[in-house]
DNA sequence: ACCTGAACACCGTTCAAGT
DNA sequence: ACCTGAACACCGTTCAAGT
């Protein structure tokens, strides 16, 4: 007796580029990046890790997939805002999606981000900013200053310049170093817990205010 | 007969944790971080990999020497200059220093920097923020913005967001999303070569003076 | 066309054994 | 005290073989 039920839905849906790249970016979200590997990622999509291979080119183009995913979450800017408006907007937009997935700052630095996502909102930031009056070259400069605070506030939030006061080897440092280190000392009990989604906005608001004077 | 010789000088300098940072710096300087092993690195000290073990607690341990020994490079900024030339020399000072070694970046992501020598560091710069008469939270602020765009610039200028236009993946994408990429494609001959240091050079005093009305 | 098992050339790290 | 060989539990990737 046979039943008649197709087997691929009730098993789990066909292997594609987009379902690996979305497994393995939820994959990096609750173990990280540096646990995934081609064997666990098969593993999650209960497929052996030969499989990939048929839909990806190797783990680079898995890296470059999940960070144009990443992009893809960042809803693009309004074109007719005023310039100024715009690029706060992205800015904000951005630093909440990558903050969700801090992983991809790792990915960005080796990675770079030329998908077609991250094209689009590269072009779009661009366009504001010609648009608005800004020279090619200001305009690349002014791209490469709030994508630099992004990546770096990104970082920074999720744990980075944040010291992990439990961390028993930089304990040991800075009380081999206390009084040497009076300021990170005296600064410490700040530092181990600070707005950051606050001084985000606030260096963007400088650098705004900065692009504001150079347009003059 | 015997030679009365010092076996030390004539072969390979002993086995030290300083030693093999230099040694684990200068190959990633040569082959790239992501090609540095531990079997390849004992391969350079001319001993195996396992002795490596005795010096140092593991691969990690080695990636935070390597951070510090960067760090180690850069001249602590002077704190009896005025407050924003000691920004900017320590800017300019950490920009060429990490240029010269830009997997610093990459390790910096997956690592943050707690080394003695980054801690005196950090050190030293807020304190030239806190004399100038910053808060502690705006102190720390403005040391987040500094790490942030020498950090960002550095991984841009080691070919970030510039434009390879050699890869065939890139010209791909780019030629798919052409008319959507407008900006991008105009500003592609800009974008493929560009002047970095200027670049870094000129957000670093929107910076600083962005910082300056906040002092007031 | 897509999936797989076995294999290759690597990893970081442990540990008992050497000197 | 320091170095080593063998081993363990992993990697990414290739390739011939299956369906």
């Amino acid at each position: 007796m046979t039943y008649d039920v197709d087997v691929t839905t009730t098993s789990r849906a066909p292997l594609t580029r987009e379902r690996i790249i979305d497994t393995a970016a939820s994959f990096a979200d609750t173990h990280g990046v540096e646990a995934l590997s081609m064997r666990k990622l098969g593993a999650e999509l209960g497929v052996e890790a030969m499989s990939l291979y048929n839909h990806v080119d190797n783990k680079d183009d898995i890296y470059d997939g999940m960070i144009d995913w990443v992009f893809a979450g960042i809803p693009l800017p309004d074109p007719d805002d005023p310039w100024q408006e715009s690029l706060r907007g992205a800015g904000l937009a951005a630093l909440d999606r990558f903050s969700s997935h801090p992983w991809v700052v790792t990915l960005l630095m080796q990675r770079g981000n030329f998908g077609p996502a991250s094209l689009l909102f590269m072009d779009r930031m661009l366009g504001i900013l010609r648009d608005a009056g800004f020279s090619d070259e200001d305009a690349h400069h002014a791209w490469q200053m709030l994508a630099s605070h992004t990546m770096g506030y990104t970082f920074q939030a999720a744990s980075g310049t944040t010291i992990e006061f439990d961390d028993e080897k930089i304990l040991a440092t800075l009380t081999d170093l206390g009084d040497q280190c009076p300021h990170v000392v005296a600064m410490a009990p700040f530092l181990a817990h600070c707005e950051f989604g606050a001084e985000y906005a606030f260096g963007l608001e400088i650098i705004i205010s900065g692009l504001e004077a150079r347009l003059d």
